[in-house]
DNA sequence: CTGAAAGCGCTAACAT
DNA sequence: ATGTTAGCGCTTTCAG
């Protein structure tokens, strides 16, 4: 019995003849080992824990899609729950998966409660914060600086003579990715002469870009440039000036962040932030595999970087 | 530890005193219970594997989505992979699952290879097939007809007026939902007089509708209407309608399928066919719920429906 | 109703 | 290089 776990094992301490015999009576048995009493004996279960805010949301799927990829590649497979946004289930979720002993777990964004953040300190396994970066991680982080390419992409505006632009961003305290963004633009707003912002909040789905959108046009018509903190709304806003035939860039400069494969694709084209979201997994899980093999002088922050995609919603 | 234990999982032979002095010694020392030891113990691991067949695509998500949110409030937690749409990479995976015990298993589609059909059925765990239907599922399939959601969807375009009506498909053999669908055209072409109809294949992307789209207006001038497998593909046409000035719905009739969130948004708006997938997933979901509670006396084919949802691409 | 004991299917340390 | 043994932390019988 020892010597099958050796094969099974890959240790060296193994003739080639008993191995091959293991190997044959193995294939003939169909005999398929069980992980879980594997993972009991062995203490450790080759499951990763990844949380998201929702699933369905191609952002963080494709994340998710990354690291399974990789994962799968090392015999190990993932474990996934959504917070939807609320703190309370993803604190909930966290303790569940930590009862299943997962060997990592990755959590979306770097501002967490302090439930939260206790909770993870305490489990004593790789935690990987992902899709933002932070100076204090909780153990590793692996992301992009929203607040660098928000100021990156207002910049753009500013350079094609904008001076009075909109943000347009999520509900109160929706996510630290999004506040993030909000505060590069109010950092890049503050060190810009002769620069009029102002800040516009709604739903984060199409039709709050289109809301959004009409509130703006109604009250306001000195507005040059609407940056909307995500694709799903700028697209919904541009969808909006479509129907109201409102040219763009020519009156309004529209900008997105995500870079979803509709911006491309949408009339005129959005300009917008693209990251290598399924890069972004890859890298989360390769980093994971390395620290679960003993590589201990691995990075604790890791900027995987973005780029910003000039297209034609803002280019005259 | 035998009475620990009764505590934990809810026996009816515990006295209230007992068990409020294991309840108060179980948060005094915040004991967290091994679920791995107790899937060994217990052989059964509260574990559901689901198999989609890209993390990243909306529609396959929404229904993980659906199963997470029922798993999580019974207990359950989910493993999930994604086969990248092909069979052998969906055997690897599903016997890599196979080996973590799970309670049960999700696979998406209806048609699978021989290989991965006897490996399902011999697992011993119920198995859910989902997103289409079939008289001859493996055990459990919950979905919805994708043959008949095409043909009323087709039927619609008749009914508009339409008599010259291209269907526009994915690569060959992509998944049985989308043959399904271009079955669902051939058959009620071939009941219809006077119908043409003819069927391009292109990429499920943006890109390939666009593309569907440019080939079909430069080689034939006849046609009508143009029946979209998927609404990516449906999007992408009309963004390249769009391009070209061409008038939809008045010169070209456009449908899609799935009714994705931009489907709604998009100008004009999106004939396409709409099915809950997150409530899909969450019936999925129930009856492996209800299965591993020992209900056997479940249906084995669960239609849940598809809706026709009427828009402005094929309204005149 | 509770305590004691066996055992789930492996791994890993210890012999040899 | 291989066989033997003692657990891993629970659940579930079996006694009482």
């Amino acid at each position: 019995m020892g010597t099958v776990s050796r094969v099974l094992n890959g240790s060296v301490n193994v003739s080639a003849d008993t191995r091959q015999k293991v190997t044959a009576a193995i294939a003939e048995l169909g005999y398929v080992p069980n992980l879980v009493a594997r993972s009991l004996a062995a203490n450790r279960t080759g499951l990763i824990a990844a949380i998201i805010p929702a699933i369905g949301y191609t952002q963080h799927s494709e994340v998710i899609q990354g690291m399974a990829d990789v994962l799968h590649a090392h015999g190990m497979n993932l474990m996934i729950g959504a917070s939807g946004y609320s703190d309370e289930v993803e604190l909930q979720i966290i303790d569940a998966f930590l009862a299943r002993r997962p060997d990592a777990i990755y959590v979306t964004g770097v501002r967490h409660s302090e439930a939260i953040r206790s909770t993870l300190e305490r489990s004593g396994i790789p935690v990987i914060e992902g899709s933002n970066l932070t100076n204090n991680p909780i153990d590793t982080v692996v992301g992009y600086s929203n607040f660098d390419a928000s100021v990156e992409l207002t910049r753009l505006l500013i350079d094609r003579g904008h001076r009075r632009i909109w943000h347009v961003t999520g509900a109160k305290d929706f996510n630290d990715r999004i506040d993030d963004r909000l505060a590069g633009f109010h950092w890049l707003a503050s060190t810009c002469n002769g620069f009029e912002a102002d800040v516009i909040r709604c739903e984060n789905s199409f039709e709050g870009g289109a809301e959004a959108v009409r509130q703006t046009l109604a009250s306001v018509d000195k507005v040059e440039a609407m940056c909307f903190a995500t694709d799903v709304m700028a697209v919904g806003g541009l969808l909006e000036c479509q129907r109201r035939g409102v040219d763009v860039p020519g009156r309004l400069a529209i900008t997105g962040f995500d870079d979803l494969t509709i911006a491309a694709s949408i009339n005129p084209s959005l300009t917008t932030v693209k990251v290598d979201r399924v890069g972004l997994g890859r890298k989360a899980a390769e980093i994971i595999v390395d620290r679960l093999q003993g590589n201990n002088q691995l990075p604790h922050i890791v900027d995987v970087g973005f780029e910003i995609i000039e297209r034609q919603s803002t280019r005259q």
